[in-house]
DNA sequence: TTGCTATTCCAGTAATTTCTGGAATTTCAA
DNA sequence: TTGAAATTCCAGAAATTACTGGAATAGCAA
């Protein structure tokens, strides 16, 4: 296989971007190479087409498969082990914003738990300690935001991510439901302010906003 | 100001935390400080409690400042310059979020753009555009759901976070509405999808999932 | 303007991270 | 079990990034 220009840039632009996240260049470049490779490539020519020593890809392939980013298969006939990137791109930010999740935001929600925890020792302290409530509370509110709608099929998803903000009309609406649905909602979702609820009734200006 | 074994515990976990992402760890530290100071900072105060040299805070601040992510003000009686984060938690995940769609998305896909556009100069090319216009298409639709929930205003977001991938069940109901509510929303919406529509009454059961 | 203080810039140094070649290990067919 | 091929590990080299002290600049009150 062989570099077109346009492959070439695509790779190039990934190794950047990546490098400004953890990832480093090669790691990244790797990743972009597999992602627009048409078919599974063995480590020794992603080594010849990038550049790079074996042994460097190598540990590149460890790390993107540490993060389930990669999958190994055998092809009849080759001993070598060959690699390519998740088919399915919906699942590559599944897979993405699970592993996050796992690496980063879930140790970071426990030393802010602990530190929340424990005994003030000074004015100081309480002071810092309201303020990591507030930030643990706004990163669990939204990881747990995050986990619920990866469970979504990518249809739904879609759809709601379409919907963007326009969804709170929907909110509205259903604010505005027959008891039986409110109900419900609320059974489910206690934690959720339900200041004002509205009649029964619907006016077509107000699925606005 | 002093530091206590809560705050450091906090600023040293922060900052490894930052240099796992594009940041380094000294900025990391000092935003950490300035999060959980009760107080407007200056400059020579951040470096002897953090213990570094004065221009290296200097340099830190002024990233930060790019970032939009801390503040300067000056303090009556004293000339120095006096730092401090933003207040509003939420507001710190907006300016978060347009700085990352400024500096790193919006770059990544005018490039995605630009090799989607261009003639393929072979069968590799054209499976690899496919590709870039999937990983386009999708960024594309993430900022875009991004920069409008960004638009709600607090209350709706966490109302909104809240009620997670039971959102769907609203839009079940929204496709099973009387026609005039339906034809807003297909008209401010065009592009989502609303493959089967249901008759107008509903069932309890039919708000799942 | 002058003098004082605060801030930024810059070049050199330090620390960290990345990368390499070769040695050691593993895998698999015969 | 053996040997050939593939992979991983590792220690040192290279490259990059972070940090420092001091010099230059800017800002402000008198």
């Amino acid at each position: 296989m062989q570099l077109t220009p346009l492959t070439e840039a695509f790779i190039l632009h990934f190794g950047e971007m990546g490098s400004r996240w953890g990832i480093n260049r090669t790691v990244g470049q790797i990743y972009a190479l597999l992602y627009v490779a048409e078919r599974a490539l063995p480590a020794d020519e992603i080594a010849e087409i990038l550049g790079f020593s074996r042994s460097n890809v190598s540990l590149g392939l460890k790390e993107l498969q540490s993060w389930r980013l990669v999958r190994l298969q055998h092809l009849p006939g080759d001993r070598r082990e060959h690699f390519s990137t998740l088919g399915d791109i919906w699942q590559i930010v599944r897979v993405l914003a699970e592993e996050r999740r796992r690496r980063e935001i879930d140790p970071t929600l426990s030393v802010l738990r602990e530190l929340i925890m424990e005994t003030p020792g000074s004015e100081a302290d309480r002071y810092a300690q309201t303020r990591l409530r507030e930030m643990h509370d706004l990163i669990e509110l939204i990881m747990r935001w995050s986990e619920d709608v990866q469970k979504l099929d990518t249809a739904d998803l879609v759809q709601l991510l379409k919907l963007g903000g326009r969804v709170v009309a929907l909110l509205e609406l259903k604010n505005r439901l027959p008891l039986i649905g409110r109900a419900r909602a609320q059974r489910e979702a206690p934690p959720v302010a339900d200041p004002q609820s509205g009649p029964a009734d619907m006016h077509e200006q107000e699925l606005e906003t």
